[in-house]
DNA sequence: CAGTATCCGAGGTGATACTG
DNA sequence: CAGTATCACCTCGGATACTG
């Protein structure tokens, strides 16, 4: 039953089925949300998205400008400089991230505590408390 | 490598990474969007999400049960009817994905493109169009 | 500074079979 | 109908080492 758009492409239920796609892997809402502020260096980004290694880093990000959410700008300059920042569309995208960010903050300490008590730390059985 | 407390704990660096860790998992997002509509029947909650498994849905709602996104309701009849339903929370959840989902909406096709050129497609064999 | 290359393990995910 | 249980794959992501 190809009854529209949606179902010819490779199972988008809904838009947002298709924007998961874009946003999937662990960085990438947090690389785009955080380019809102403006181009950023290589660096800065690793630095700013805390935890990221360089190939997951440079990894997501070939995959956003693949996807046309950002563009890499290289200066041809040595030492290497190098930024990335978003395009229209993916600005559009990082506004869209907003109120999941605001959600986020106005219910932190909820979800802090389902974390804590859902892991209950993990209990290291060799002595750690 | 020891877990720090910062590594242990949510340590969240912003609203956005909180949000994120709560709709981790392939078919969260889905799900929750898909409850705004209300109450729904597992059954009919599978074949809303399409593709997911038994095993991934009963995980996945599992997770949202216990991080108090999602209510199951448990009619105690026979035969078994259960039914999930959005928390207040998880309905302020739910409505932060709607911006998602309209962006996905309105560039669906710009999605599509992104994917198939990536991809060539995956091969559609025989008896489309 | 800004990457690239490779190895490796965890666990997320799917397929299948079974149950009250 | 609404799950549960088990197996197996395989991708995602981390650690490490190297480069222009």
């Amino acid at each position: 039953m190809t009854t529209s758009v949606a179902e010819a492409v490779p199972g988008f239920t809904c838009g947002l089925d298709a924007t998961l796609r874009v946003i999937a892997g662990k960085w990438k809402p947090l690389i785009i949300y955080f380019l809102i502020q403006g181009p950023c260096r290589y660096g800065a980004l690793k630095r700013a998205v805390r935890g990221v290694s360089d190939k997951m880093l440079i990894q997501q990000l070939k995959e956003l400008e693949a996807d046309g959410i950002v563009v890499r700008r290289d200066y041809q300059e040595v030492p290497p400089r190098v930024d990335y920042s978003l395009t229209p569309l993916g600005r559009s995208l990082a506004q869209a991230l907003v109120p999941l960010c605001n959600w986020g903050s106005d219910n932190m300490e909820a979800v802090a505590r389902m974390f804590s008590e859902r892991e209950q730390w993990q209990a290291s059985p060799t002595g750690d408390r």
